[in-house]
RNA sequence: GCACGAGUGGCAGAGCAGCUAUGCAAUGGACUGCAGAUCCAUGUACCCGGGUGCAAAUCCCGGCUCGUGCUCCA
């Protein structure tokens, strides 16, 4: 079954025809790395960690890029006001970033281009856009002319050019003042004093916040490529300057043959953002939850859909997530995994989840067909003679929880812990099975008040007993 | 105001024409001295008003409500 993707300049979902054979090349606009990393980034490079996942497994040779914005006037903000250079800033918040992504199972992608290292292809790309006619060189920077290509106005947004000419409102008279038109954007802007910069034909400056896109995506990814994806909120006016620059620059369309748009997180019912005081940090959810458990809690939609992040649903989140580690966890180390695929149910199972995946990646069904297999596994181990089908069952949900969500911890690091709960578990297990031992007597004869007040005791130990039919277990709580 | 999206059971959240969503919570049961864990079973839905279909959460039209975008933002 083929995949298919929802285009957001079509505003339809259509099969992943690509351009070249089995081969994806994908563009994501990434971060700004002027501040720590935050839950909308996760969420939008698990998002498309998932999506480069899926086209892997469906056999595409994925070519995946995401970028770094590595100058602009909030990066030269914060190294003013710390008093250290504007790369040290962006240097320092890239690598707490890789740090966090990685504690949540999101892959590398192919290559990370930064602006500061593509300032030639944006001057060529501004070059040419100037010789062509699409572009100006005002008194503070170099712009693009929208008035060149007016179709192209609107494209993923719906606007109209009067629109926003009427909803711009007294903003005119503040935008950059070289502009003959305020919805004109800068292409290059001219540095002013004390202002990192880098020369070019239009004088010392710096790329304006779009042509970077046009131009990484152009020299990595080529004239014409499949996906070009980033959060919703890029839509206006980053997205749409980029089917500007980078079709007027190259003379032909689409370059772009499909856009793809995360939705965003909203903490109760709104858009999360700082001046509303609602803002997490991915450090701040990793106080709350488990990297993975932040993992699910983000895949627990579809990505297009918003995510409402709030107590209610990181305990949910925690909860399955936990119940999923749990009980692969148990299942592998008591008997191992092997392959699923003779299995009747895992393959409809897999089946169910494939065609989820196949219409525009949707985890939410995913999740759903794991949460069941989760629930048999559960049901199995329970039980009283469970058997080798255990290890298909483990089998599969390393594939699909593993491998495909990633909201499975490597396997060595399964053993480990699984190592460590063992070791602390035997530390103490003499002292609780002699407590056990009194405690059994004392439920014999019985005697139920100190055979409570052994329980509790336990309990203030961090053991939790529980009496089943064959006797009492025990286990760290 | 305009654009885009959403309104589903106590809660979270899928489905998008016919067939149990799923999970949590709830209720009943099994197992228990009790508790816990686990399992089984059960109930409660589709914003409102029209329309098209043999059949509509699901398509069409009209409302209402909410969110996002129109300014830096993943």
């Amino acid at each position: 079954m083929p995949v298919r993707a929802y285009d957001t300049r079509s505003r339809e979902k259509r099969e992943l025809g690509t351009l070249v054979e089995g081969e994806v090349g994908i563009y994501v606009c990434g971060i700004t790395p002027y501040s720590p990393s935050h839950i909308g980034h996760a969420r939008q490079a698990i998002a498309f960690d998932i999506i480069v996942r899926w086209l892997r497994k469906r056999g595409y040779r994925v070519n995946y890029i995401t970028n770094f914005t590595d100058i602009d006037d909030k990066i030269i903000d914060a190294a003013n006001k710390e008093g250290v250079g504007f790369l040290e800033v962006a240097d320092r918040h890239i690598e707490e970033y890789f740090e966090v992504m990685d504690a949540m199972n999101v892959q590398r992608a192919d290559a990370y281009p930064r602006v500061t290292e593509t300032i030639p292809e944006i001057i060529d790309m501004v070059t040419t856009l100037i010789d062509r006619g699409h572009a100006y060189v005002g008194d503070d920077g170099v712009y693009f002319e929208i008035d060149t290509a007016p179709e192209k106005f609107g494209q993923l947004t719906g606007q109209t050019l009067e629109m926003v000419r009427a909803g711009a409102g007294g903003r005119v008279a503040d935008t950059g003042s070289g502009k003959r038109d305020h919805r004109d954007f800068a292409l290059w802007k001219l540095a002013k004093r004390g202002e990192p910069s880098w020369d070019s034909p239009w004088g010392s400056g710096r790329p304006g916040w779009h042509i970077e896109c046009s131009a990484m995506s152009l020299s990595h990814l080529g004239e014409a490529f499949d996906i070009h994806g980033g959060g919703s909120d890029l839509m206006f006016p980053h997205h749409e300057a980029e089917i500007f620059q980078s079709e007027c620059c190259l003379g032909h369309e689409p370059v772009v043959q499909f856009w793809m748009h995360n939705g965003m997180i909203n903490v109760d019912g709104e858009k999360m953002s700082k001046s509303l005081g609602n803002f997490w940090t991915i450090r701040d959810a990793f106080g709350k939850v488990d990297p993975l458990e932040l993992r699910y809690a983000m895949i627990n939609a579809p990505y297009r859909q918003p995510v409402e992040f709030n107590s209610i649903m990181l305990e949910d989140a925690c909860m399955h997530q936990r119940r999923l580690v749990a009980a692969f966890s148990e299942g592998l180390s008591r008997f191992g995994s092997s392959d699923w695929s003779a299995s009747k149910e895992l393959s409809a199972t897999a089946e169910r989840l494939s065609t989820g995946m196949d219409d525009d990646f949707n985890t939410r069904v995913a999740i759903v067909e794991v949460q069941s297999v989760v629930r048999n596994l559960r049901g199995l181990l329970d039980s009283n003679e469970p058997d080798e089908g255990v290890s298909a069952v483990v089998g599969w949900l390393s594939e699909f929880a593993g491998r495909v969500l990633g909201l499975l911890p490597d396997e060595g690091s399964i053993a480990a812990s699984l190592k460590k709960e063992e070791s602390a578990r035997s530390e103490i297990a003499e002292c609780v099975e002699a407590l056990l031992s009194k405690r059994e007597d004392a439920r014999e004869s019985k005697d139920w008040g100190s055979a409570d007040s052994i329980r509790d005791e336990l309990s203030t130990m961090g053991v939790v007993v529980e009496d089943g039919p064959e006797g009492p277990t025990w286990r760290l709580g």
